[in-house]
Formats: structure tokens, sequence, C-alpha cells
RNA sequence: GGGGAGGUACCAAAGCGGUCAAAUGGGGCAGACUGUAAAUCUGUUGGCUAAGCCUUCGAAGGUUCGAAUCCUUCUCUCCCCA
């Protein structure tokens, strides 16, 4: 894996660069919409890769060991293959399970034991399973399995979970480096810093991570309900000690506001599930503000859904129609919704990158915030 | 024409003497959602000068300290038989 620098901003940490993997280039500053399941959920494959114009996506390791199972997708030629994308992909280690899905698992130094909340049935992951499970799914850009710390979360705990989290990534990378690809495609491992709102432990994590010389670097941990300035503060202290050239994953974040602010602050890579997940809710990002698709408000209004949007649904469908979708509970309006959000998302950090190659950055954003945080 | 069942809030439907401004669904209105246990979850849904008060359970009378609940008449709906 190759990464570029192409531009940095003069005024901020904000940069553009460029990722060649074997299965396709991405051009960052950039968004990974979210396809647990290896699905995005709603939207067409087709139209992730051509309408929105996503250049990598996500998988879960812990959803999709558990459904379809790593030998369907073993036989199948990998996950790229399988949900036919055909392009670069990302998958988390399933570190975030282990706090979302922390009534049914049990921590030791050794791994976790999980509980499906499928059927129940009890699972142990250990770094070094979690890389096997990885090199079988396939994705490009693998991650360490680590302890997302929940919010908020004491002092001592917080130190706890980053020496395991520290000591799963040591058995990561030897696990990592003692197996091979299974597809004819390179894989990558992006360690990932922690150390909960602390910032003593988030710089060691920092120094820690950024000694293992990784091909990326991940933060994670953030955005779990601590307040913005706290994530925004930590992330600008991580990544003044993360490599320059390497690049630096905000996992799980956020908001178009988050992730222009970020990108301000020197991170390169997102993902979050807000497009999808609050596109199906009637939630929707544009480019005059944020609009929630079920209020009463949009009840006749027959404008576009986003009058300056790009993707095919927003000149095709108007406001009135899809809140009728969504009224109607048909599964139309959710996929409509997803698919704009998505294209927005897209947009935005495609914008982000000219705004940074053009050096006008900060401006374009001072400008561009109001809008993105109005609520219409 | 005879027999039976029933009319409760936007809809459906509990309640059958006080703890009922009235369970529960649905619908409506609003809010939440950040490496997806989420096409999910939460709040709210008679009015007001609002820890209280007022008007509501087909209509009108009545019994009772007290009625959505009991009685009388009226009215409307549905079902069965002719």
């Amino acid at each position: 894996m190759k990464f570029t620098l192409n531009k940095t901003s003069q005024d901020s940490k904000a940069r553009a660069g460029t990722i060649v993997t074997d299965n396709g280039i991405i051009e960052t500053p950039i968004f990974m919409p979210v396809g647990t399941v290896g699905s995005v959920k709603g939207v067409y494959i087709q139209d992730v890769k051509e309408d929105i114009g996503a250049q990598i996506i996500l998988g879960n390791t812990y959803h999709l060991y558990l459904r379809p199972g790593t030998e369907i997708i073993r036989k199948a030629g990998g996950i790229q293959k399988f949900n036919a994308w055909n392009k670069p992909m990302l998958t988390d280690s399933g570190g975030y399970q282990v706090y979302s899905l922390s009534q049914t698992r049990k921590i030791t130094p050794e791994g976790v034991t999980f509980q499906s909340h499928i059927d129940g049935s009890r699972h142990f992951f250990s770094p070094e399973k979690v890389i096997e499970i990885q090199r079988i799914i396939g994705a490009d850009i693998i991650m360490a399995f680590d302890e997302c710390a929940p919010y908020p979360c004491d002092y001592d705990y917080a130190k706890k979970s980053l020496d395991l989290t520290h000591s799963w990534l040591q058995r990561c990378v030897n696990h990592f480096k003692s197996t091979e690809p299974i597809y004819n495609h390179r894989q990558f491992l992006f360690p990932i810093v922690q150390g909960s709102v602390y910032k003593d432990l988030r710089r060691q994590s920092a120094e820690v991570i950024s000694s293992y010389e990784a091909s990326g670097n991940a933060i994670g941990g953030l955005s779990v309900g601590e307040p913005v300035e706290v994530m925004y503060e930590l992330t600008d202290l991580v990544t003044d000690i993360l490599p320059q050239d390497k690049p630096r994953y905000l996992m799980g974040v956020g908001t178009p506001e988050n992730i222009l602010e970020s990108i301000s602050l020197g991170i390169d890579m997102f993902d979050c599930v807000m497009p999808t997940r609050n596109g199906r809710n009637g939630m929707i990002f544009t480019s005059e503000g944020i609009i929630n698709l079920k209020n009463q408000k949009w009840e006749d209004d027959f404008s576009p859904l986003d009058e300056n949007g790009t993707s095919y649904v927003d000149k095709t469908y108007t406001k009135a129609y899809v809140r009728h979708l969504f009224k109607s509970n048909e599964m139309l309006g959710p996929m409509i919704a997803s698919n704009h959000n998505l294209a927005f998302y897209l947009r935005l950090v495609k914008e982000a990158r000219k705004h940074i190659i053009d050096g006008d950055f900060e401006t374009w954003k001072r400008n561009i915030l109001p809008k993105l945080t109005n609520r219409l």
C-alpha cells in the first residue's frame, strides 16, 4: 500500500493524499460507507460505486464471521467478490462489538468471549483469530483487535484497557506477519490508538502505535458519548504524534461537521453509520441543511430532495414524495435517503479535498459549516 | 315483522359503581441515532389562568355521597330468522 501526500494546508493540518491498493486507488480525505454484513444497507452496490462514488467500503469481522461464516466467504473468493464490489475494502476487527455488545461478552487478557446476537451461541475472539478471520474475509485494510472503552470510563479502567489493546496489537502484528493473504491482493494492518479521554494515555498510545510503522493508523474509542470538544482535542493531540506520511483513520466519525473539523486536525479517513442509519430513519443531510423527512412541513413540498445534490435521487424525487414513502413504511424511502446521504458525504469529502489542493480549505469550511448544521 | 349484539378519545378496542381524562394497539405529532444487536428506539396525543380546575365514554332524563359503568325512554349500527 502506497500513501502519497498531494498537498498539506498552510493554515491547518488538513491534507490531501492518495492511497494505492491492489484493488484500487483511494483519494483522501475519504469517507467510507459502512457495510457491516457485506452490504451497504439499502443501497445497490452499483450505486455505491457510480452514483455515490465511494472508493472504499467497510465490512465487519464479527458480523461476517457469524454470518455467512468464513467458509462461504472463502469459497466466494473473498468479500469483494462475494458482494460484487470488487474494489478496496476495510474490515473492522470486532473491537467495536466488544463495546456495543458489552452485555453479552467477557474480556480476558487472552481475548473476548462473545455471545452471538443472532442465536446466543458462544464464540471466542483472540487477536490471532481476528487476524485469521480477516485474512479469509480478504479486505485490503484490516484492523487490529482492540477494546473500545466505554464513556464515561475511569482512569484505572482506561489504563488497563489501553494496556490490553497494546498487548493485543503486538499479537495481531505477530500473527499478521506470520500469515499470508489468501487472495491475490495484499492486505495491510492498521493499529488503533485508544486511551479513552485521558490525554497522557492517548499520547502514550499514539507513541506506541507509531512505533509499529504500520501502513496506516487509526484512532478509536472516540464519538462514544464524550463532548465533541474533547474528541477534537484528543484527535488534535494524537495526529501531532502519528506519522505524517501514513494515512490516519478516525473510526466511527461522524457528522458532516465532525468530518470537516477532523480533516483540519489531520485525519484522512472516516467511516460512520450516520448517513445510512439516519437516512433509514428519515433524516437527510442536504446542501441547505438537515431535514427530518417525517415532519409534517414536507407534506406538500414538491421541490427536489436536494436542489444541489449530485445523486440521481436528488432531482428524481421530491421531498413530499419521499416523506410519503416514509409515512407509508415503504422500503424505497430508506433506500432513497441512504443513497442521498452517502452521495452527500462523498461529495463533501471530495470538495474538501479539492479545497485543500486549492489552498482555501479553511475558508471554504467556515462558509459551508452553517449550512451543514442548519436544521430545516 | 321476530330475535340477538352493540354504540368509549383520530381509528380499533379494554373498562362494567369510586383508585377513570379512561388500559392496549394503530394512526398522528415531535425527538434521538457517530468503527450498525437499529427499515430502530423514546416522548407525546381532550381543554385550561396547569402540583389544580373544566368538559368528555350515542342522546335525554333518573338512581346514588359518587355513573363510561345501574334504571327509563329515544336514537343509530351490525348479525340471524321471516
